[in-house]
RNA sequence: GGGUGCGUGGUGUAGCCCGGUUAACACGUCUCCCUGUCACGGAGAAGAUCGAGGGUUCGAAUCCCUUCGCACCCGCCA
């Protein structure tokens, strides 16, 4: 079937989303996709459809009886333009939910700008289809108003940071994709070297490295919209490559830092989405965040505290409690309310779901609507000892209890209260609850390579008040880092940055990073760092999360025109693919793959 | 690397536990009818090797094994 006419490009005078009664009587030509043909034999009625919206365009067999016949053979998704009089609707026809449900066009010519096959999916907000077959047809997918607006919101909060960001001095600055391999961190994804056998470039993790240098060399105030590739599994939130707003600023200290994101959080809140965060937003500290919620990007949205419990153990006859506590560790619970109606079987479930996330066991105690407790442990445990060791808990609520190494007790608390937050519909999903969280350690010890590492990164700088720990008890140092949380989120973190070669050498040192390998890997750096290295700091946000935040969108995906699936692919291009024997050995590169090369 | 769930016309699902005529429903598609619809309506039609392979059985969408794909989670993500 060939289209009905084709001839010179008439170019739209309008989109599909701005007439209105004043423009009652004006010619107008709309182009766009056929978002619906409503066939009443002697009328016809198409929606159609831009980036903008929609508009209905009537063809009437009375009016033009040809090209009525025409319109006839429009299906969906059909590209097409028409020129026609903007027209009240009679009355009683007007459509409310619709902008331009009060005027339609009376089409007096018909243009076909191309056919479309029959879809594998509708092109609605309320999507019907898999994901998988969404990411094979993503084309048809984006013309789904929802896919549009989220691409409109993510350009919009790119704009309004570069405006505010110009608007403050900083120079924006794009540093290398093909770039150097570095210890510590995520996995990189390689590119090899042609001209260099055997040598690999890396994708950039983070431009960490650069935006510090940038510092040192004199650019004071510097920020990028930057790609980061990490080559580590995916999840809801995470993919191989994503965007950060990323800036880096010279002689500040943190609040400067901080305040400058604040700001610009709340700007874009409230320009995009008429949304007013807390000014100043909340800060909590590492030890009071992991203390109180058992993690360091806590949900606020709702409150279920984790429960101190160790003054009551110390003193109960239970000894499994009595023990944790004696031995360094900790006991702590939860308060769940109304949960002393839970079954035994749910609560089998939490005991099985709490050894999963690395508990021993779970105690329970259930407080009936009497006050009276009915327990794992209740011939250890003393009602008043424990009231009053609790005395949040009502009647009709359940306690539950982790007694272990404090590193466990909150990794299994902190999940159990996510998890029931989110099963006992705890969780507001209409608030907004950003946080700061500070005061991070330095290091922490990994059993499994027998050394401390950077929790955050090794050029973060340390506390001043905690410079004395680096040497005698560098767990009990704090950093200068401070993460951006908002509804359990991290949406971006940042530290200022060790500006001195000899505490750069001391942070290498106690991380395990020989001299041999700090100079191989971080040459440059140590060399810059001595070349009268300004003070400076930064951080950098997560873009794709903000807009899943912002879009009310419940994947990472929706905010990325073009996602991985899981398995790190791409479902419409078919990436990554094999390649030809030719390329490979260009590259110097033999695979030990099943599938190595692409078939001719 | 591991755990869990899902996979049935173009799409979304039911059927699967407890094997048994022609695999059901909705949307979409096609044909015809219809001058005020906007989830248009009416009449009819086409369309499925039940993800793939193997096994058990007289008989498998259904039970078993293997495998592939997608999702969620653990590990991993300085």
């Amino acid at each position: 079937m060939q289209p009905l006419e084709r001839g010179l490009l008439v170019k739209r005078s309008h989109h599909c989303s701005e007439l209105s009664l004043s423009h009652i009587g004006q010619t107008v030509t709309l182009a766009g996709w056929v978002a619906s043909r409503r066939d009443h034999g002697g009328v016809i009625f198409i929606d159609v459809r831009d980036r903008y919206g929609l508009t209905q365009i009537v063809f009437d067999s009375e009016e033009n009886a040809p090209l009525h016949a025409t319109a006839d053979r429009l299906r969906n998704e059909y590209v097409i333009a028409i020129t026609g009089t903007v027209s009240v609707r009679p009355e009683g026809s007007e459509n409310p939910h619709l902008p331009t449900g009060s005027i339609e066009i009376r089409a007096k010519t018909l243009e076909l700008l191309n056919e479309a096959t029959p879809l594998p999916f509708a092109i609605e907000d309320d999507v019907h289809a898999s994901e998988s077959l969404r990411l094979q047809h993503r084309y048809l997918d984006l013309r789904r108003p929802k896919m549009q607006q989220l691409l409109q919101l993510r350009s919009q909060v790119s704009h309004l940071t570069r405006n505010y960001l110009h608007a403050r001095e900083f120079v924006e600055v794009e540093t290398p994709i093909l770039t150097k391999s570095t210890p510590e961190g995520a996995r990189d994804y390689l590119v090899p070297s042609r001209v260099n056998p055997g040598e690999f470039f890396a994708l950039p993790q983070s431009p960490q490295l650069f935006k510090q240098i940038l510092m040192i060399g004199g650019m004071d105030r510097y920020f990028q919209i930057a790609r980061c590739f990490r080559d580590e599994d995916l999840r809801l939130d995470r993919q191989p490559e994503f965007t950060q707003i990323d800036l880096e600023m010279s002689f500040v200290d943190r609040e400067d830092i901080m305040q400058l994101i604040e700001d610009l959080i709340r700007l874009i809140f409230k320009e995009t989405k008429q949304i007013d965060l807390p000014n100043p937003i909340p800060r909590l500290s590492f030890e009071e965040s992991m203390g109180r919620y058992g993690t360091d990007k806590p949900d606020l949205r709702f409150d279920l505290p984790l429960q101190d419990l160790c003054q009551f153990a110390k003193t109960c006859d239970f000894q499994v409690f009595r023990r944790a506590v004696e031995s360094g560790g900790m006991v702590k619970g939860l308060i769940i309310p109304k949960g002393a109606a839970f079954t035994r079987n749910r609560i089998d479930n939490l005991i099985d779901t709490a050894k999963e996330f690395g508990a021993k066991g779970l105690a329970w105690v259930k407080i009936s609507d009497e006050g009276q407790l009915d327990s794992s442990i209740a011939k250890f445990l003393k009602t008043e000892a424990l009231r009053s060791a609790l005395p949040s808990a009502n009647p009709g609520d359940l306690l539950i209890f982790v007694a272990d190494q404090a590193a466990i007790v909150h990794q299994v608390l902190g999940r159990l209260r996510l998890l029931l937050g989110e099963e006992l519909q705890l969780i507001d999903r209409t608030r907004w609850e950003p946080l700061w969280v500070i005061d991070f350690p330095m290091f922490e010890y990994d059993e499994e390579s027998q050394r401390h590492v950077a929790l955050h990164h090794p050029f973060t700088a340390p506390h001043p008040d905690d410079r004395a720990f680096l040497d005698s008890q560098p767990l009990q140092a704090k950093t200068l880092a401070y993460d951006f949380v908002l509804n359990g989120f991290e949406l971006g973190g940042g530290s200022i940055r060790i500006h001195s070669p000899s505490m750069q050498e001391k942070v290498f040192d106690l991380l395990k990073i020989s001299k041999v390998e700090a100079r191989e890997k971080f040459g440059f750096l140590l060399d810059a760092l001595e070349s009268g290295a300004p003070p400076h700091g930064g951080i950098a946000l997560g873009l794709d999360r903000l807009i899943m935040l912002l879009g009310q969108t419940e994947s990472i995906r929706d905010t990325i025109p073009f996602p991985k699936t899981q398995k790190a692919q791409c479902l419409m291009t078919h990436a990554p693919s094999t390649v030809s024997p030719e390329q490979l050995q260009e590259l110097s590169i033999r695979t030990t793959a099943k599938k190595p090369t692409a078939t001719p």
